[in-house]
DNA sequence: TTTTTAAGTTAGTTTATTCTAACTTTACTT
DNA sequence: AAGTAAAGTTAGAATAAACTAACTTAAAAA
């Protein structure tokens, strides 16, 4: 259930990737991460045995559905948070960067609170 | 130059104690913390090579210039970053929680932004 | 077909941060 | 003075996440 910040960040990046590629597999997450393929390989199998993700005999990586609730998530609040810092004007490389750390440590109550905010505010531009 | 979570933890728990003690020993941290006094004990020796601490030989800790600075920039993050979570509508002690994980990874550019978009906010309140 | 390359795995290392357990030292109490 | 308690230290274990190095396997190329 508990997925911590490492974990999230793979999930992430294998959705990230699934929208680029016809297929995700562990060398391709290796080189967007700029990890290691050994590294790499020991997170799918954990991420295999928490059922986060599947993978096929041809080394394919498919999210499961509760592997996608959380990749999701996550990947909804970078481009959120994202887009917010840019509206305030930060330069969008750094906002990316800081959307990518946030959006690990932010509480749920937190987050719905920020957008509910912006929906609402005066700043309009998002 | 580069300090970690770990220690920027420890810096702005020695500044808040020393706001409500005479004295911050790494007994004081460890309740604090809730961490085991070992625990606090290498991190005050991480600490003290670092120079960010000074500890007199009764064991009484005490920020160094650079030290204090690190501290000084975390808590004044922590709480603003609360303030305004609250602002937002989260609960006091979730938005305290967030601002503690915040605080460490956004950078100086968005809470700048952030700062200054909340100074100018039609949405007042803080 | 033999060789080379690409991908994946495994074993063992490193670093950071906590922990437990055992020890020292100082101070307090009786 | 002897015993106890509090504070601090040290050594060794655990966990997580990366790493290097060496290996396997399968596909591509010569």
């Amino acid at each position: 259930m508990k997925s911590n910040e490492s974990s999230e960040d793979y999930l992430e990046t294998i959705l990230i990737l699934s929208e680029k590629l016809p297929v995700v597999r562990s060398v391709d997450i290796a080189s967007e991460l700029g990890f290691k393929k050994s590294s790499v390989s020991v997170a799918m199998k954990n991420l295999r045995e928490k059922e986060q993700i599947n993978v096929t005999k041809e080394g394919y990586i498919y999210l499961t559905d509760e592997g996608k609730k959380i990749a999701e998530m996550i990947y909804e609040r970078h481009k959120f948070l994202t887009k917010w810092l840019v509206a305030l004007g930060v330069d969008e490389e750094i906002a990316s960067e800081d959307a990518c750390r946030i959006e690990h440590v932010i509480s749920k109550e937190s987050f719905a609170a920020l957008k509910e905010n912006v929906k609402n505010c005066s700043n309009h531009s998002m």
